[in-house]
DNA sequence: CTGAAAGCGCTAACAG
DNA sequence: CTGTTAGCGCTTTCAG
């Protein structure tokens, strides 16, 4: 069932020098755009090129430049693994979508957790210029040192900021939170409380602060906090942990919307009503939002942009332009009837 | 804020083969894994490699070997915008998985349908040894022209079979309609309708096919069918024309879940129950299946098999190893309480 | 502004 | 089994 394939010698830079007439450094200068050959040598070239339906190869310019044009997209397996994670796929997106309309190629790298120094070997083989690393929302910059020697961007904030040197962009996590409370508050809600994720993750632990500082912008009480770990079960668990404390709660902000499900059912089966009794933000704007009932007011993370910002920044840094070390990507409050 | 990057030339082999005492030609010869390289001297080389951290280069290595060790993945922008379905991302995710454990690097390219030769030239400059093309569920094959002279794997068949010769893994949407609708007989419902997608996509063909034949297979009436786009407003607006046949119905397959999500609107609202008056089965196995009220009974679809069997196929191709010209992935009832 | 010459780092016959 | 010898196709000083 094989089949063949006609290795009809692609032509080379040498074929259209012949056609043109010109020397092969000519041609080179051509197409690499050089500004220093006449108007009318590039057209003869050009003509040339298009006749002979010319491709540059890719290996031979690499290795006579010193330079790939490929940037690696490095993907965690345990981030792959949930690839189906909307948000993820988006920043892909993004990514592939920016660097479409540059002169680089999106290499996507799995990192195996068993086997990490063969994606290091790789980064470090010189087989790319430059990487994006992407971990699941978890600002895992175990990569960081490569940054060193090879320019990397990632995506989402480093846990520690003892990282002062890795260049990162991120969906501001604090000013989103802040924003859905001061939402809450403009309702006219008064008992706001949390329910947030693990405080080993920058999200978990920005868009508490972000909910405290609307808090105290208003002079109002941030006793009510809960954690759980971002799924549904944990939402439900931590509301009702809320709900038995036997204090008035009318607001509630969860800080993504798979809680926030969890949330809604802890609420309902305790008899009071959305938003009615409890009005309620959640945070990521996945499909749930739409869904539920009463549909969720929730906050929009520009995740196709963190994408293309990310392949922005990086194909800065390895121009050798100046860049931002952190880019800090707007949210938007998506308004629906749970508020 | 540019920083530096120590550009520490990478060790090359030819620093490798002086270290080991062995000439270069047998330093590439250990790196290829050839036989005829005496145990002793393999070694030497490989503690060699080893103390100078050495890695070859990609680039020289494609040059020289006219392999590139790449293999594209094409997504249409088309299907890039919309990324985020759970089963495109889902075979990028099987795919990338399989390459993981080959020599091959994954290259994703969006095509623009603004200018699709960009991708063609990239895809015919030698750049890649094999491409892998997706197209959001609708067998677009519009580049298998250029399977004559690349090995190209598409992902879900061609619209016509007089692509007689393109490569192509699928899943088996016919004998999945036909399971699903098997189960609605098992049931012991009798009456069974169907809502179909448009006929000018693979899935919409094939699914209509499975449930004809299940129904011809128990003598039972083919003519309850009513067609929708896949949406699930189409669905409910489906449901409602077979409602107003006015005939008997006791059972519905439709060809995915959102429209079994709009034809579970038309239900309810016309007094009937699920699955107590009509048992419902969908097909996708999306989220909106598990949230249902009750649960719905779909047919799951191996997503991330069939991005690892695209990879395994198009490895194979490359290898001119003999390989099926078209592999169809078995899917899977989940039964839930809407039958 | 253009041509000539010298490799980039590696593989691939071909000898030995 | 191992070394020698040529390039792969392109960029890049360095002259002219």
């Amino acid at each position: 069932m094989t089949s063949e394939h006609t290795d009809a010698h692609a032509p080379t830079l040498e074929a259209v020098a012949a056609l043109a007439g010109v020397s092969r450094a000519t041609v080179s200068r051509v197409v690499n755009g050089s500004p220093k050959v006449t108007a009318e040598v590039t057209e003869t070239v050009n003509k040339a090129i298009a006749d002979l339906n010319y491709v540059p190869n890719r290996a031979a310019r690499s290795l006579a430049s010193r330079k790939t044009q490929v940037v690696a997209l490095v993907v965690p397996e345990s981030t792959a693994k949930v690839f189906a994670d909307p948000f993820f796929a988006s920043i892909v997106q993004g990514v592939a979508l920016h660097l479409a309309d540059t002169e680089y190629t999106l290499n996507m790298v799995i990192s195996s957790e068993l086997n990490p120094d063969k994606t290091r070997r790789y980064l470090m083989g010189g087989n790319v210029d430059g990487a994006l690393v992407v971990s699941h929302h978890s600002g895992d910059h175990s990569y960081a040192q490569l940054g060193s020697s090879l320019p990397i961007v990632f995506g989402g904030r480093p846990l520690s900021d003892a990282e002062h040197n890795s260049f990162f962009v991120d969906v501001d996590n604090v000013s989103g939170s802040r924003g859905a409370t001061e939402h809450l508050i403009a309702r006219g809600r008064r008992n706001i409380a949390l329910i947030t994720g693990p405080q080993d993750m920058p999200a978990g632990v920005d868009r508490l602060v972000g909910w405290r500082q609307a808090l105290e912008a208003h002079g109002l009480d941030t006793s009510l906090i809960e954690y759980g770990d971002f799924s549904p079960l944990s939402g439900m668990k931590a509301m009702r942990r809320l709900l038995e404390r036997g204090v008035p709660i009318d607001g509630l902000f969860a800080t993504n919307d798979q809680m926030a499900a969890g949330a809604y059912s802890a609420i309902l089966e305790s008899g009071r009503s959305i938003p009615g009794d409890i009005a309620v933000v959640g945070y990521d704007d996945d499909y749930f939002g739409l869904t539920a009932t009463p549909p969720l007011t929730t906050v929009h993370q520009p995740s196709v942009g963190l994408g293309e910002t990310m392949a922005q920044v990086l194909v800065k840094r390895i121009a050798g332009e100046p860049v931002e070390r952190v880019t800090l990507l707007p949210t938007e409050l998506v308004v629906r009837q749970s508020t």
